[in-house]
DNA sequence: TGATAAATGTACTGATTAGTTCAATCGGTC
DNA sequence: GACCGATTGAACTAATCAGTACATTTATCA
């Protein structure tokens, strides 16, 4: 009791300590993602991460291997959560057009409160999505939102509502680039434009006219 | 006219050489635009680029200063040949629609045509523009599109055609993020969907999709 | 309780990398 | 043809950084 007590929670400790790997595993995680969300692969310090973190470098190539094998735990780690959101997406019970608008702004939405998952998409592009094709998690996990979307599609093309011959991937796909565009290029834009995209105001504007787009796109 | 003939082009003059510091210029920003494309800011090594040029490292930084210098003049370029770009753009003359569609495939066009363009931007998102910050040449020499895009929208408008109460900006970034996409997400909707998005099909589908979802949300 | 494996801390190292030093050479000019 | 600023080359350096060696502590279980 007389030293830890005043331990600041989550540094330091020393004379005696309680093993704890899913915590520092976690831990690592979180001080990585952060990191490599900010400054990408390349521009990432092994040793910042270490210091952010209430364990040591040590640990990270413990638990890790080496800088991309942490780089891809954490790569992985958010692919999970995007593909668990897009489970959980529920449209069957919705007329088409009302369906395929709560699908474009579900995902919408989804990008905007993930902007760790889109900057880490971004760099992961810019390598060309290599450590992407290294993980056996990743890889071929894919279509469960294509799946919704081709559903939707299909009933709204029975229903006549909407014009036949689309690929549903390429609908998915527009969605997608009108959701990630909003945080991919928010800097670059802010500054060449002058104009920021993520105030509530252009958000709701921008909101708009992605369902607007999806839905002029599928009309007859 | 012993040495010079035998010369590999662009490489390694020795004893004796000729002044050109436009063509030495020029050739370092050549190399460093692939690889800072390629690599990004961090993981571009200087080293490197000098390799790759006729010239040595010296000069990059006689010319450049340092790294984020020569960074920011390959920024800078690639800025100035889309800016020419848009001002390039003479859409007065067709109607409407017709103008609005020729715009948006332009737009499209231009992109896939400059990946590099692309990539480049991608980085300096990840960078939160902070180089497009510092660049005096490329801050608030903007609008040039948007003004061609609000032309096109109010004569559509104007005609009946548009639905009122849009933002020209907003019709401009819808086009850019449909446009896009196509090449800065290339890898990883390659990698995770399995679908190249780059095929001369692909393109074709992406190409008209962009434009029916421009046109499907402006019109009443 | 003692042996063993898993988890962790400390200190170090070899390589890489951005940036520099110093001097040589070129292209004009007077 | 000598002088001077602009341009270039070759080798060097100080700092940074990914990764490691080695020792120590904790938990488990017989």
């Amino acid at each position: 009791m007389t030293k830890p007590a005043e331990m600041p929670p989550g540094k330091r400790r020393q004379a005696s300590w309680t093993q704890d790997p899913e915590g520092v595993r976690r831990n690592i995680l979180e001080v990585a993602r952060e990191e490599f969300v900010e400054n990408g692969l390349s521009g990432a310090r092994v040793d910042d991460i270490a210091a952010k973190t209430a364990t040591s470098k040590r640990m990270i190539y413990y638990y890790f291997g080496d800088k991309e094998g942490l780089y891809r735990a954490v790569l992985e780690g958010m692919y999970d959560r995007i593909r668990s959101f897009e489970r959980s997406l529920d449209l069957d019970a919705l007329p088409p057009e009302e369906a395929m608008s709560k699908l474009a702004e579900a995902t919408f939405d989804y990008h905007i409160e993930n902007p760790d998952f889109v900057r880490m998409v971004m760099v992961e592009n810019v390598h060309h999505a290599r450590h992407l094709k290294a993980s056996r998690t990743i890889a071929r996990l894919n279509s469960s939102v294509v799946d919704v979307t081709r559903g939707i599609y299909e009933r709204g093309v029975a229903a006549g509502l909407f014009r036949s011959g689309l690929e549903p991937l390429d609908i998915s796909l527009t969605i997608s680039a009108l959701s990630i565009y909003n945080v991919s290029h928010r800097a670059t834009v802010g500054q060449v434009f002058d104009y920021d995209m993520c105030t509530p105001d252009a958000l709701a504007r921008r909101r708009s006219m992605t369902v607007a787009a999806v839905l002029g796109m599928l009309r007859r």
